[in-house]
Order: C-alpha cells, then sequence, then structure tokens
DNA sequence: CGCACCTTTGAATGAGATCAAAGATGGTGG
DNA sequence: CCACCATCTTTGATCTCATTCAAAGGTGCG
C-alpha cells in the first residue's frame, strides 16, 4: 500500500521514541490501566491472559495495547519472550492519528480484523484438533510471521525463543505432551530441531495437517481516499 | 456515546435496506468472495469454521462480514439460528462512511478490538478450562449479550434457539458431553431449563465458576473529536 | 399421526493430563 | 575456564476427562 505524505509522517512520529526492555519484562499488566500503546520495533512478545492461556504473539511491525481502546483495565498481560525495542505513544496521539487520517484508521481497522480473523483460526485449532496439529499450527503461524517482519528465514529455519512449556501455553497443552508431539514430529522429519533452532522439512505436509491458513497479508483496494 | 447529527443520518443511512432470512440459511458462505456487509437487526446467527468451529454468535446491533475488510474470501460462514433480518450495505458504502467519519471508524475500531478480545475470552476457556466451565462461559456469554441487545431477558430467562451439537461445536466438545454438563448444572440448581428456555438460578456461580468476563460495554472517551 | 431431529443414557475406549525423576543446557560467579 | 545451579527437555507409568459408539426416549412439525 502506497502512503501519502502526511499518513508517511504522522505514522512515523508515532515511532520518535524508543525504549528497551529486557527479555522477561512485563510491559502491560492484566487488570491495570496501561498509559501507552506500543509499536515493536524488534523482538518476540506474548500477550497471555489468566490461566496461563497465551493468546497470541507478536513480532515487529505489531501494535501492543489496542484492547486500551475499548478497555481501561487491559486483559491480557503482554511479556516479552526476547529483548525488545518498543516505541511507546499515548492514546490520544493515537486518537489524532485516526482523526487526520481517516485512511490509516480503515488500514488498521483492517489489520485488526485480519488479527481477529488469525484468532478465530486458532480457536478452531485448539477447539477442534488433535494436539499434532496444534503444535503444528502454531509452528506454522511462527514462520509465516517471522517470514513477513523478520526478513530471510526462509530454509535456515527460526531460532523460536519459546520453551516448550509455552507452546503448550499458546495451545492449550501441557508442556510434557508438547514434547512429545515435537518429537514426534522429528520422527517424521516434518521439522527438524537443534535446541531452540527449528527447521521446516517438509512445510506442505506441516500445513496440511494443522489445516493452517496465513492470514499475514491483508486487501487494501476497499479504502477510502487518502487525505 | 453521543453521536453527531452527520454521523447519525449517515449511519441510519447503513440500515435504509432491508432483506429477511429464513432460520437455516447460510449467509456468508466460507472462501466464497461475499459482495456485502451486513447489520443485524433482529434474529440470531452464528460465524463458523472448518471443523465445525463456531466462532461467534451474532445478535442485534453486530456487523456481519467485517472480515471483508482485510480478505476477499470470507474466512468463516454465517448462519441464520433464527428467522432474521439483516441491513445489507456495501464495502465501498462502509469505506465512504469511514471517511466521511473519523470518529465512527475509531468507535468500530473499538468495538472490533472488543470482539477480539471476547474471543481470546473464548480461546481461553476452550484452552484451559474443563467442559462444564466451557458450558457455562458460553451460557454466561449468552446472556450478557441478550440483555445488552434483546432488552429484557432480566429474569425470564432466555430461549436458546441452539441445539446441544451447537452447543458442542462452540465450546469444542461432543453434544453428548454437552448434555451430560448441562444436566450437571440443573442438577446443581445453576440453571434451570424446559425445552430450550433456560433460566439462570445462581449467576454468581455460574459467572465464578466459568471465569467469565463481560465485555460488552466499551471505552468512548479517548475518540478523536466528530466532524 | 408419523417422521425427522433432538435429547438422554450407558458402556467401552482413548487422547492427553498428571506425577515423578533422570538427562541437557546455559548462564553466573569464582 | 570451569564448576555449579537453575531452568528446560526428555522419558516412563498411571489416571481421568471427554470421546465414541450405540440405542432408547422426547418433541414438534408437516
Amino acid at each position: 500500500l502506497r502512503l501519502s505524505d502526511g499518513e508517511r509522517e504522522s505514522l512515523g512520529r508515532l515511532e520518535d521514541q524508543v525504549r528497551p526492555f529486557r527479555r522477561g519484562t512485563i510491559i502491560i499488566r492484566e487488570n491495570e490501566g496501561p498509559r501507552e500503546l506500543f509499536v515493536v520495533q524488534s523482538g518476540w512478545l506474548h500477550a497471555s491472559a489468566v490461566l496461563r492461556q497465551i493468546l497470541r504473539l507478536h513480532f515487529p511491525g505489531d501494535i501492543l495495547g489496542l484492547p486500551l481502546l475499548a478497555f481501561s483495565e487491559s486483559p491480557e498481560t503482554v511479556t516479552a519472550v526476547t529483548d525488545v525495542v518498543l516505541c511507546p505513544f499515548s492514546r490520544e496521539r493515537f486518537a489524532g492519528l485516526l482523526g487526520d487520517h481517516p485512511r490509516l484508521g480503515a488500514l488498521i481497522l483492517g489489520l485488526t480484523v485480519a488479527d481477529r480473523v488469525a484468532l478465530a483460526d486458532r480457536l478452531a485449532s485448539i477447539g477442534r484438533t488433535p494436539a499434532r496439529a496444534r503444535v503444528g499450527a502454531l509452528l506454522c503461524e511462527i514462520f509465516a510471521r517471522t517470514r513477513r517482519s523478520g526478513g530471510g528465514a526462509g530454509d535456515e529455519g527460526v531460532v523460536v525463543p519459546l520453551t516448550q512449556e509455552e507452546i503448550g501455553d499458546a495451545t492449550g497443552l501441557t508442556a510434557v505432551h508438547v514434547n512429545r508431539m515435537m518429537r514426534a514430529l522429528v520422527e517424521d522429519k516434518v521439522i527438524a530441531r537443534s535446541n531452540s533452532h527449528i527447521r521446516l522439512l517438509d512445510e506442505k505436509r506441516l500445513i496440511s495437517e494443522a489445516n493452517f491458513v496465513d492470514r499475514t497479508s491483508i486487501e487494501t483496494g476497499w479504502l477510502p481516499p487518502p487525505r
């Protein structure tokens, strides 16, 4: 999508501040009223809820804290999985952006809708597929989103900084069972692992047995004209 | 939220057409390219994905087809659960609304974010809680949203037009197990049932054992100024 | 009144959880 | 540079919640 000069400038201004955090840091705490939203500049994070369910992985380019647009208390905890660099901005600043550039608002609405659809995919995965497919779907999502944000990650695989416990929290499984499923995937030569580095050996098969659909690219043709 | 005259008028125009559908009708079909979005005027619908997972219940006031803002092919099937009346409108018309009234765009973004949060709640429910709590959470959601949209539904209960099979599709359970959990809830005097009519006897208890959080009301204080 | 669909119930089975403990790995300070 | 400790991974045995399979009641619509 080609942005107008005004849009580009307003978006750029959102990233004028830069703040680094150590891995493990809690960026937004559940049930507290955060004052800021963030754009992820580098690193991985995850959003989790009660009962340790991991709801979402966040990669560079994502906006953190959108629930603040609907609720004064955060419904989720956002934790840095690796060291991260974030660009904070206020809700008022964001409102100003939406007011000045309705097309950007529509674009962000589109991105939020896409996010909602991806979440729905995960709901179906967790509600209706066996453990192995759930782990597979998570891996597919990690690869699709890493490719999009992190540059390469083509064939050399990805360093996944998640513990098996965290993969379990994301898939609704126990760490023990995640371990067995990952070993089974290695056994069947669908993936290869060494420590935290994972490589896809048979992506077609993984995608098909996990029922995975890539939701990383969205339509922009319908947007209102730029201002 | 108080709308400006222009906002009110533009919103009203979205509902200028009215189209009734019979119960059981498929309104939007997965993997097809729908041409329209809809506002629900009356009736219940549900959105489902492959594997029969029900992703979302839709009540009067909801917008159907938002995924069209991100994807040209619908990721979900929308089916009328009861007879319904819908107001169709085009994506272009919606884009016009967003362009003319950025504050409405921001409001719809807030509503979409709230929807995403509610979906995240269901993900946690399905991923991390036992069957009885999942059924309970669905009932809580139905009561909360019926109250909001359908008027009363205070103490006299609600007629739930879903089969136990459909409740299972929404909660990731089998119809047989849904039946056992519902009977257990009746047995423990948490709910009362006669045919498809359900009444809450001990809402506090149901909410607490289901970990339910009501996400039906959202913040609007941050919105940009109206135009 | 009959048929289709839905609910209810029982028994057997199985996927994943739980419990427990033994290897790996990596970061830290001496 | 190495030893130690915390954290993470792996493995086995057992248990349990939910599924599956099967069949008998209900309910309401045509």
